[in-house]
DNA sequence: TATGAATGAGTCTTCATTCAT
DNA sequence: CATGAATGAAGACTCATTCAT
């Protein structure tokens, strides 16, 4: 990828968090990156193309690191608290980004429907890393789905939460999140 | 209202539920309903204030709901429960209407905005009802704050849920989400 | 013309005076008067017939007052002097009027083609009246197109001169319009 | 300026001269053009930003044509003589757009306020001119304000005149309007 | 590799007018 | 007499996309 090229890349994964993919438009990712507009065609296919791509390589990432912290974990409890964790930074890092999948993830546009799927694998990914772990200890988890899905919605709890509080001080958001999830969200 | 305009009304509110603000035009709308176009404008004035009317009409429907059931439950305990379990039916009734709040809640739009401010105006009504309920109680819920916020949280997790069973029986979809609700959401 | 109709056609001629034609729409006609849109139909054909009736009715309310205080007057001189300060006077009271015809003189529609006739006819009432006098005085004015015409630029800078001085006590605009007038427009 | 802008930008001033503003769509423009309808909004930001424009260069060329012919007058009355004959020489030439410029003086659209504010600003030039000769020649010119508006009239004025001879030659229409305003339009 | 002029389908909205009651 | 629901043509404007250079 070539430097025009990331440029554009980056700019435009900024603005989707930042207004979303309907408001924001190629002029404008063009113009604040300073080319002009047909650069954007000479380097992606179409808006949505980027979009899904944009998509892809992101939850790759978020599977990425959820799965390296999972593994550094030695019991299923730490794995799943250290899981937890992970979808905490996430939200605290990477928070429009989310908010932004969070938006597109329903309707029947083709990005709708990636965003959906993108959403399933991650979260059957976690739900592989807790099904595993449960075999290594030699319990079986019935309602893995569940659980998966409730880290999910434990994403969404902390969008909401920061939303309310948006000039509260991270770090304290971040200890306070972790305690709630920790005293909330428990294994059997 | 009469006849016509609660047809838009209806087809409107199904529709958005269905696609989402932007990709449902009013072409669309008057078509599916049968009308011309104009007569959308003869009966609601934009776009946009029909959609935050809507908005607004929901979310104090719910309210309505969920103050009802709570007030019906004696303990502070059997409250929480009763307001999860109203939570639940809500997203089982009106789960792409959900959806598209969740979807116009991010953004600078004055829809957005509203929003918003709806979804926080309905959890600090969930918040003052566990409150009040624990000062009858003489306890003092100290994170009441979070508490109203992981309902929330478990409403986009069922959410999810639902999206993975797309096809399941509803009944039993609702019985295992009751389950995992007063499963893993405890009060002290 | 009964009460309803009459109402209608006096709020009509106010709000086309204060907005122009295109800007005011039967909407907000019929709603100022607080009858139903249909009942402006119901009494007049089209807005455009309406507007062309008011502008003919006016022109000859204006055309019988420049001919009635004309012809009090005796000689040629005082004929014009009285002309002129009919003009300022119309234009005093009727500014708003005024103004909407001028803006709607030009252009192709009907309503504009009608405008200019009748603003021609006005201008030639006045041409017919001097030259008249002027018979009876035995002169033969040469260039009374001209001088009709000027009057009609008369009633122009008028508006302009009001359009700069809007606060102004009007006795004292009137006065001084009197004043330049009497000053700058000259008979041989 | 491209060559398409620069035929969008004439095409434009002459419909917009012909018909008015409201009577001119995009359409007709950019189909008399011979272009798509998004070309003119590539080129220009809206039809009243455009509108605008046209009327500010307008005046600006007006205003330098006056003020230059002045200032190679010598004495205040040639002064005056010479910005009389540049009003003249620019009905004639402008006609059409003149005529729209009066018709948009009125309304409280912005377009509207801004023709007022650039008639406005034109004739108080004009005042200027008039003011700072008399003030060379040690005259004091008490009623400068109503000269300078009633070289406004006499613009008017000179519309109506060629309203009515529309067909008749325009040198003897020049020499004509030339006559009579050196005959009426007395210094002291 | 990059440009930017040009496109045209699509969107919301307005409004004079009609007509059954 | 009066209503008001319904119409549909027309208008301004947006924007992803194409393409010749």
């Amino acid at each position: 990828m070539n430097q025009t090229k990331r440029r554009i890349f980056e700019k435009t994964m900024e603005l989707f968090a930042k207004k979303g993919y309907d408001a924001t438009s190629i002029e404008e990712i063009t113009a604040s990156v300073g080319v002009a507009k047909g650069t954007f065609y000479y380097h992606f296919e179409t808006k949505e193309k980027l979009f899904s791509f944009l998509v892809k390589e992101s939850v790759r990432l978020f599977s990425n690191s959820t799965i390296a912290k999972a593994s550094k974990a030695k019991t299923l409890s730490e794995k799943v608290k250290a899981i937890i964790l992970v979808q905490v930074k996430i939200v605290i890092k990477y928070e429009n980004f989310i908010r932004m999948i969070a938006s597109e993830m329903w309707g029947d546009e083709p990005r709708n429907i990636i965003c959906r799927e993108e959403a399933r694998k991650y979260i059957n990914t976690i739900e592989k890393i807790i099904v595993q772990a449960g075999e290594q200890e030699g319990k079986q988890i019935e309602n893995s789905k569940m659980l998966a899905d409730q880290i999910f919605g434990l994403l969404c709890s902390s969008l909401m939460y920061k939303l309310r509080d948006e000039n509260e001080d991270k770090q304290i958001l971040k200890l306070e999140m972790e305690y709630h999830v920790l005293k909330y969200i428990k294994l059997d």
